[in-house]
DNA sequence: GATGAATGAGGCTTCATTCAT
DNA sequence: GATGAATGAAGCCTCATTCAT
């Protein structure tokens, strides 16, 4: 019990990702944190040696963990339509089943407390899609503009289309708002 | 917005626009806002009750702003294509005029420090765009699917379009990703 | 009332005096000496932007006042042998009349909590003492050796003194206890 | 002292005695004491109760070895003034081969985080240069007045003696410093 | 003997806010 | 209206010390 537990590091991280959630970064004392976790002020500072080393953290993790989630059966698919549907699914599954997450990361895309580097390995976690995007224009399906361009904006209705699915509780409606908004993406993009 | 100003109310304001961007709004002291502004610390406080009410003016301002820029001439076209059109385009040229106000609305648009009363009458000045939808879904312009989703996943690929747009210096080049994006709105939601 | 009030900071600069002597630097909170000096945490603060800052300023204020202590009447002596008696009674006499602020410099001559430049300028103010030797070498009254050598004892000798003479408090014994210093420092110094 | 000792004791000793002098004794933490000596923080605290009991130690060690180098020797001398003259070189020796131990006890002699036993042990190992000054009395070589006084402005003079020949590496400038120095002081105290 | 994760009191400092001038 | 000295609650973090292993 006294070997280092990666219970207290989890349940700190755990914790702090729903405060900050509900109450800023700034609004979240770390005394706050350690009370909820049930461990000591002291041992947050061991384990995060300051409460920016905490947030980007917990940054890094969950784009990482997104991302992986979003992967998940991608190279089952061939063509790049069958890819970005999937991905869809895949992103708005993940952002339903994990919505705190989804806040997270979006209340904090622009936020000045998490580090640059942070901010810049979260991204990287995401370039695939882009060539993703760069090779449904190589093979036509796609149409022929700005890839980066395509890709932001893909981007951006993705997670407002969850945002928006998320509002209902009926599975069966999500799964309405889901496929209409993947439609609309994909209508915008295809050649 | 550095000198001493006539009105110091507008320096305030306009003070706490650029530092609450570029820092966060825990990360401003009133301190520094007021120094910035060349106003005392007191006169603040004249002003605004709280650092929070503060925030909330700036918010309703910049959102009644951004509303009434996008507006701009939409009565004028007829299709709900034009008019869809015409407001990207507004959008786009406010938010590319003013990368400051749209990047405060960005990074404050969930935040707790605003107040629920100032989000929500922010998010008014937008409901017309809803209507806007609906109107072309009962004209057949627009794909008949839930009008608040549409409006949502329209709404996100506008922001990241502008985002976007803003990367480059070029007003040639923006001009493009501005009309890409567009069309990539409009094929993702016509009939 | 709300003027810059240097009752207040004076409050400070005497309160950390008495307490740094008494606990040492960091034994003592900066919350007791606000408390003690009877003003808030912040204004402690207001006068002085940090701890290091507050001893910083004592310490330079200290030095400052014991060298001006130290030359009263020097110019009216006309010899070596009589200027450097005349410095050691008026050395003694204020160390006797301000135990605290002696204590204080002796136990912060060489302390890391006071900064470089406050221990420079605090030397400063002494280097007068070093031609003085000089002036009485070149004239044959004070054995000719190394001058900087010879202050340095004669400083050292002369704390030595005070401190023994600050234990007794009969002020006719205190007067022989100096009159024997000041012949010790005066034989080893004599050409 | 920074490799893994067998002795660890004697390793953490000599880490803190470096880092005490170095950064004080409340700015230096246990934890870079033991990390600095190489051992465990727990292994500090199996050694010494508390911090204080850590610099006590080092306190009385520290004194006690110092006494003991300055009376090598000095029963072989018959006179007062041969028996302080090499009193005064076993000092001086001592404290240029040992810098770290003579600014320690230096910095250290009215610190309130040494107790007042360690800081009466301490000056107890010195209580016999007293008496060699009361035997000097005695014998008409050294001046008949409150030796104790002497004694005091004699230790006083050594220290500042030390500390000036220490400014210098030339072993023969020092010789020269410590052999003017000494003369300082015995002139100073003879009949 | 030795380790180092865990503790929590307490330190320094910031900062929104007030109010006498 | 405007000022800025003054306030004190509250935040982040350090660090001496313990104790299960």
């Amino acid at each position: 019990m006294r070997e280092p537990s990666p219970d207290k590091q989890e349940a700190i991280l755990a914790t702090a990702l729903t405060l900050f959630t509900e109450r800023g970064f700034a609004g979240t004392p770390t005394s706050l944190i350690s009370k909820e976790a049930g461990v000591a002020t002291g041992t947050l500072f061991f384990y995060f040696r300051t409460k920016e080393d905490l947030i980007d953290t917990l940054y890094r993790r969950v784009k990482s963990e997104a991302a992986q989630a979003m992967c998940q059966g991608l190279d089952k698919e061939k063509t790049a339509k069958d890819k970005l549907r999937r991905l869809g699914k895949n992103a708005a599954g993940w952002g339903i089943q994990n919505p705190a997450k989804l806040k997270f990361m979006e209340q904090f895309a622009y936020s000045p407390f998490v580090s640059t580097s942070a901010h810049e390995e979260g991204m990287s976690h995401f370039l695939f899609l882009e060539d993703l995007v760069r090779d449904g224009i190589r093979n036509g399906e796609i149409r022929d503009v700005d890839p980066s361009g395509l890709f932001c904006i893909m981007a951006s209705a993705l997670s407002g289309l969850i945002a928006h699915a998320l509002l209902t509780d009926d599975p069966a409606e999500r799964e309405k708002i889901i496929g209409n908004g993947l439609d609309f993406i994909w209508f915008g993009m295809k050649a």
